[in-house]
RNA sequence: GGAGAGUUGGCAGAGUGGUUGAAUGCGACGGUCUUGAAAACCGUUAUACUGGGGAACCGGUAUCCGGGGUUCGAAUCCCUGACUCUCCGCCA
C-alpha cells in the first residue's frame, strides 16, 4: 500500500510508476475521494468537539439537579447529525481503501522500463566450471522422462490422488527432495545468519492482505472457505507477518528469517505445455528468506539477498543466470526484483527457481509494521524483502537433468550427499 | 463439539454510564545528588487521522480485542465476531 500523502502530493509520479507496471490508474478517482473525505471529516470533528464540551456541562448540570430536557433536546439532534456524517466518512474511507489495495507499489528508479519478460536485463550468468550450456547433448532425457525411468518421479498418481499439478516422489525421489530443503535450510542458517522459522500452512485474511496476495491474487490462492483460510502460496505469508502490528526496536534490525513451507497455488488459467510435470505446479515446496530493514539499508539488503540464493545454486554446481525484473514484469507488491533462473538441459532453456524482492514499505504499511529508531519518537515503516532460497521443483529439474549420467542414472550433488546417504540414483 | 472464565497503555493491574487517554505499581528515558555507580527524589513515557506552522510545536478527533447497537454522553450496558485460558468429549 502506497501512502495517501504521498500520492496527494506526487499524483504524477505515482500515475507514471502505474503506467509503467501495466496496471490500472485509478488516482483521480482517490484524489477526489479523499478530498470529500477530510472536509467532511472536519464538519464531524467540530460537531464531535462541540458535543464533548456540552457533555461535561451536562455532567455538571446533573450534579446540581438542574432541568437538561431542552439541551437534551438540542444534543439529541446534533448526535444524529455526527452518525450520518460518520457514516459518509467510514463509506468513503471503505472505498478509499478498496482503491488504494489495488494500487501497486511503485518501481525503484534503478528499475528499468519495460512492456514485459523480453524487456527484463541480464545481469550476470554463472556457470560451473567445466561446463558448457551450448554444448547440447543428443540423448538428455527430461525431468518427467527421468522421473518415470527411475522410479522417483509419479505425476501420474499424484494426479490420481489430488488432481494434475500435484507431484508424488518415490523412493530416493523423496529423499533427494527431502535432503534438498534440509541443505537450503542449514547453508542458511550456517552460512547466512538466518533464524530458521517453521511456519503455520494456513494463514488468515488479514495475512494474506499484509503481504498482498489479497485482494488482487484472490483468485490465485486456494481458500478453505468453511474456516476463511488460505493454504499459503508461499512461506513470505506467514513469515512476513509474524511481526504484523507490531513496532520493532532499531537494535533488532535487520531481521533474517529463513523458512520452509509447501506452497499452494492454483495458477488459475494456466495449462498446457508450460504446465508439463514441474514446470508449473499446485503444490510445491520452498525455503524462503525474508527480511525486515531498516529503510536506508533496504537495497543492500537485496543485493546480499539475492547473493544469498546465488550460494545454493553454486554450492550444487547449477547453471543459472540472474535478472533484473523490467517495471512491466514486476510483481504488483514489488519496488525491484531479481529472479534467479536454472539451467535445464532437456528444455534448453532457462527456468525461474528464485525471486528476490524489496518491497519497501509496502507491505510494512499494509501489514503495519514498524520501529523506532534509538531516541526517536516517531515510529517508521520498515522494509521487508523475501526471497526463493530456492523453490524445489524448478530446481529439481535443473538437477536431475544436469547431473544425469549417459546410463540414464543420475549422480547426486556432492553437498546433498551428507543428506541423502546415497550418491547416485539408477 | 459442549460448559465456563477472560481480553484495559511496553508489562502488571484498578476502574461497572458523566472533566478517564485512563488510578497505582514495574520497566524505559531525562534530570538532581555522586569521583563514578546504586539508592533516593523530580520529571517524561501510546498510536492514527486531521487543521495550522518552514520547523520545534500547537489545536481538534478517534482508539480500553474487532464490528454493530442503546444513550445527550460508553472502557463501563446490549448484540455479534475473533482470540486466550480452564474443564469435559474426540483425536495424530
Amino acid at each position: 500500500m502506497l501512502d495517501i500523502k504521498f500520492i496527494r502530493q506526487n499524483s504524477d509520479l505515482v500515475k507514471q510508476a502505474i503506467k509503467n507496471k501495466n496496471e490500472k490508474d485509478r488516482i483521480d478517482e482517490l484524489l477526489e475521494l479523499d478530498k470529500k473525505r477530510r472536509e467532511i471529516l472536519s464538519k464531524v470533528e467540530e460537531l464531535k468537539a462541540y458535543q464533548n464540551r456540552v457533555s461535561k456541562e451536562i455532567a455538571q448540570l446533573k450534579k446540581e439537579n438542574k432541568d437538561t430536557t431542552e439541551i437534551f433536546a438540542k444534543m439529541k439532534s446534533i448526535s444524529d447529525e455526527i452518525k450520518s456524517l460518520d457514516d459518509e466518512v467510514k463509506d468513503l474511507e471503505v472505498k478509499i481503501d478498496e482503491i488504494l489495495r489495488w494500487t501497486p507499489n511503485m518501481p525503484h528508479s534503478s528499475v528499468p522500463v519495460g512492456k514485459s519478460s523480453e524487456d527484463n536485463v541480464e545481469v550476470r550468468r554463472w556457470i560451473p566450471e567445466g561446463m558448457n550450456i551450448e554444448n547440447k547433448k543428443d540423448n538428455v532425457l527430461d525431468h518427467i522422462e527421468l522421473g518415470k525411468k527411475l522410479s522417483i518421479l509419479d505425476f501420474e498418481r499424484g494426479a490420481k490422488i489430488s488432481g494434475s499439478g500435484f507431484p508424488l516422489y518415490k523412493g530416493k525421489g523423496a529423499t533427494l527432495e527431502r535432503a534438498l530443503i534440509n541443505f537450503m535450510l542449514d547453508y542458511h542458517l550456517e552460512k547466512h545468519g538466518y533464524s530458521e522459522i517453521f511456519p503455520p500452512f494456513l494463514v488468515n485474511r488479514d495475512s494474506m492482505r499484509g503481504t498482498g496476495q489479497l485482494p488482487k491474487m484472490e483468485e490465485d490462492m486456494y481458500c478453505i472457505t468453511k474456516d476463511d483460510l488460505f493454504p499459503v502460496p508461499t512461506a513470505e505469508v506467514p513469515i512476513t507477518n509474524i511481526h504484523r502490528e507490531e513496532i520493532l526496536n532499531e537494535d533488532d534490525l535487520p531481521l533474517y528469517y529463513v523458512g520452509y513451507s509447501a506452497c499452494f497455488r492454483r495458477e488459475a488459467g494456466s495449462y498446457g505445455k508450460e504446465s508439463k510435470g514441474f514446470l508449473r505446479v499446485h503444490q510445491f515446496n520452498k525455503v524462503e528468506m525474508v527480511k525486515f530493514s531498516k529503510p536506508e539499508n533496504s537495497y543492500d539488503e537485496l543485493e546480499k539477498l539475492v547473493n544469498d540464493a546465488e550460494d545454493i545454486l553454486k554450492a550444487l554446481k547449477i547453471p543459472y543466470r540472474v535478472l533484473l525484473l523490467c517495471t512491466g514484469d514486476l510483481s504488483f507488491s514489488a519496488a525491484k526484483c531479481y529472479d534467479i533462473e536454472t539451467w535445464s538441459p532437456a528444455e534448453n532453456r532457462w527456468l525461474e527457481a528464485s525471486s528476490c524482492s524489496n518491497f519497501e514499505a509496502f507491505q510494512a504499511r499494509r501489514a503495519n509494521i514498524r520501529f523506532r529508531r534509538k531516541g526517536d519518537k516517531k515510529v517508521e515503516y520498515v522494509h521487508t524483502l523475501n526471497g526463493s532460497g530456492l523453490a524445489t521443483s524448478r530446481l529439481m529439474v535443473s538437477i536431475l537433468e544436469n547431473y544425469q549420467q549417459d546410463d540414464g542414472s543420475i549422480v547426486v550433488p556432492e553437498v546433498l550427499r551428507p543428506y541423502t546417504k546415497f550418491d547416485i540414483i539408477q
